[in-house]
DNA sequence: AGTCCACAGGAAGGGCAGGCGA
DNA sequence: TCGCCTGCCCTTCCTGTGGACT
């Protein structure tokens, strides 16, 4: 028996029509998405030939050197890396020297937490599987070194976002594996290690550092115009022909270049635009499209990282932003800690030491989450001034957010 | 110039959970 | 399986700080 009515029907069927009945904007979406590919890399041309340089002796049996490359977020690192080494793996079927690449986020959460998962994807990778604890770290390098010999080829490990795996775990383990060049004897390893944090390298053992830094390779920021060209190649196969007003592509672009010419921003605002323009019904994207998808993004990312934290930086938070829509413009870190502790009664959560506290106000400046300034009132102290420079949006989604919680 | 205020923030260490490794 | 280790979160204790006040 149909359990719908008759009258259920009705509004069922009409809950797609509109859709089906737009015009549609998008001709192939996913041009767009972060996960995507391109067969090309504007303004990379010179990383991609250093990078096939430093590669190429594997295609002759050697061992290419060891590469650390820098760059901003959105600067191509990552795509040119894994381009340049899919061309190497194809290459190689053509000689008798065999080249296989590896790829391991170190930013991946359950990947790079400890020395022992990091083996232990790294063994994954290779098809071996171990347990998710209880062998000693000695025996698991030893089956790492002993299936990489036995893939019997050169064998290149891109580390992304290196700098969080020493951070987690610290820099032994980098030695450690540039030390199985000492143990085989039929394979090859090199690593390429990717990082956005310029100050990584400094701090690295001179031992690692030395191993590991053979060869450098640098990703400036895009500028505008640049990302300009990015844009209208992949917009071009992305939208339909005609659905992209004039100065959309120029606004996404100079968007994106003042925060430090990141493509994946750039990529992102239009897309989200292009989301945003069409669920809306509109036959164009416009420029106006680009500033809701601007903010439709900051307030996305805000609401996730005011998500991640824990309860008790969120009620400090929640106290911050009762003080706001009570009207104030500004409040000192006595007030928010009044506040916080009324609040910690009410819902019955522990209460923190100020000590603590004044570390989740800093916490939440430095996310950028609030803003905040250290005050002297001479005799009557010094204080942390905070205020909250979120749009009402933001604040909207945000106590939406969190109002579930307290 | 010295005092005082109300914190900021560094250092040390406790408690706990979860991972490590024999 | 279980003792040890490590990292995280937190407290306690302490020193430092800038400017109004005396």
């Amino acid at each position: 028996m149909d359990v719908l009515s008759p009258q259920a029907n009705t509004v069922t069927s009409q809950l797609f029509s509109k859709y089906l009945e737009s015009q549609p904007l998008f001709s192939n979406r996913t041009i767009l998405s972060a996960s995507f590919t391109p067969n090309r890399i504007p303004h990379r041309e010179k990383q991609i030939a250093d990078l096939g340089r430093i590669v190429a002796p594997a295609l002759k049996g050697g061992k290419p050197s060891n590469v650390f490359i820098y760059g901003r977020t959105g600067t191509g690192k990552t795509l040119v890396a894994k381009m340049v080494l899919d061309e190497l793996e194809r290459a190689s079927v053509q000689t008798s020297y065999k080249a296989k690449t590896f790829y391991i986020n170190c930013k991946m959460k359950k990947v790079a937490d400890t020395e022992y998962r990091v083996l232990s994807h790294l063994m994954s990778q290779f098809g071996k599987e171990v347990p998710f604890t209880g062998l000693p770290t000695d025996q698991l390098y030893s089956m790492f070194f002993k299936a990489l010999d036995e893939e019997e080829r050169t064998v290149i490990l891109i580390v992304d976002e290196i700098d969080n795996l020493v951070e987690r775990v610290g820099d032994e383990i980098l030695y450690n594996i540039t030390r199985a060049n000492h143990e085989l004897k039929k394979s090859r390893l090199s690593i390429i290690g990717i990082t956005n944090n310029l100050a990584f390298i400094e701090n690295l053992d001179p031992r690692v550092r030395s191993s590991l830094g053979e060869e450098e390779l640098v990703f400036a920021p895009y500028n505008a115009v640049q990302l300009q060209e990015i844009l209208k190649e992949r917009a071009y196969i992305a939208f339909e022909v005609g659905a992209i007003a004039d100065g959309v592509i120029e606004k996404c672009s100079a968007l994106a270049a003042q925060e430090h010419g990141d493509a994946r921003r750039a990529l992102d605002l239009l897309r989200v635009a292009g989301e945003l323009a069409e669920r809306a019904g509109d036959r164009k994207i416009e420029i106006r499209h680009v500033d809701l998808a601007e903010e439709r993004i900051d307030t996305d990312r805000v609401v996730e990282i005011v998500k991640a934290q824990p309860r008790q930086s969120q009620i400090v938070l929640w106290a911050i932003m009762k003080h706001i829509e009570g009207g104030r413009r500004e409040i000192e870190t006595s007030e928010i800690i009044d506040l916080y502790r009324e609040l910690c009664k009410a819902s019955g959560l522990r209460e923190l030491t100020q000590r603590r506290v004044s570390d989740l106000i800093a916490e939440l400046d430095m996310f950028g989450i609030i803003s905040s300034r250290i005050v002297s009132h001479g005799r009557y102290g010094r204080t942390r001034v905070v205020s909250l420079p979120l749009s009402d949006s933001v604040h909207k989604r945000l106590k939406a957010a969190l109002s579930q919680y307290f």
